[in-house]
DNA sequence: ATTCAAGTGGGGAGAAGTGGGGGGAAGTGG
DNA sequence: CCACTTCCCCCCACTTCTCCCCACTTGAAT
């Protein structure tokens, strides 16, 4: 159950031919009917429940349009999100564009990482990991004093 | 559905010899039956759904007519702005002066920007959006949080 | 062994996007 | 004021794709 504490564990499931996944059936509850899939840090998708997303906009709506570098991460933030309504049995379609910046083939791992979702081609995530491993204790020590 | 957390995604679709293009569908609850379109900042057009549209028109009020560049920008947006009312299909026309304005060609990218929409010409977008993908992950922390 | 839940694959109806013909309004010239 | 042209808009038709549903497989629990 995520409902309090937020989202665990990792999956392998498979992108299908139509471009679907199915989402793990322990975040389905917590993620509710519908919710937003976006453009992530570090070649992945973050998948936000319904509230996260909304503070993410509260947040947008306070940048001034006339600055451009605002207008143009704004921009290029919310062209590449999706609101998802997940099938029947619990898949959601992943548009065209967020599967090329995240580079996603046939299988991807999904990730629960806290207060959101992310979604990773295997390969990637997999190669990415390699390099955490090494580096847990070390990053352990500079992520202790926060 | 676009209802309280704004427009989202990106579509490719096609400029018709006759100066139409279709709207997403997702996008068309939201717009209503009648919205706005203007000439909008970095080569694109701007489409704002009516209450919108009535915010921007206040916040150009506020501008006092005295400044010579308040009135030289009130002039240019508001003289290249049309209202629009889709065909059944869902298209709209797009005046001749307005895909000047944004270099439109047959292929356009309509993009769901929170409050707005945006219709970049095909190559235009791509090549802004090479440009983002380098900066994106710098401007994300500046706006924190996500 | 049986049952059930979860993940995967795919067929088919209906929506969405695109193209183009034709009637009527608006503008122009005589 | 009338005739003609042009342009706009409404509608019909075709294609593509999305979404809904059904079915099979696997693995875990009873």
């Amino acid at each position: 159950m995520n409902g309090v504490n937020g989202f665990v564990g990792e999956y392998l499931h498979t992108l299908d031919s139509k471009g679907r996944v199915a989402l793990p059936a322990r975040f389905r509850e917590t993620l509710g009917p519908k919710f937003f899939i976006a453009r992530g840090l570090d070649k992945c998708l973050f998948v936000y429940p319904n509230e996260e997303w909304a503070q993410v906009m509260d947040k947008l709506k306070t940048i001034p349009i006339s600055r451009k570098d605002a207008r143009h991460f704004t921009r290029y933030f919310l062209s590449g999100a999706t609101e998802a309504e997940p099938d029947k049995q619990g898949r959601v379609v992943l548009p065209q564009n967020l599967r090329e910046y995240a580079g996603l083939n046939r299988d991807v791992f999904i990730l629960g990482v806290g207060s959101r979702i992310e979604i990773w081609d295997k390969d990637t995530w997999e190669e990415t990991k390699i390099g955490l491993e090494a580096e847990f204790s070390v990053l352990a020590e500079s992520v202790a004093g926060i």
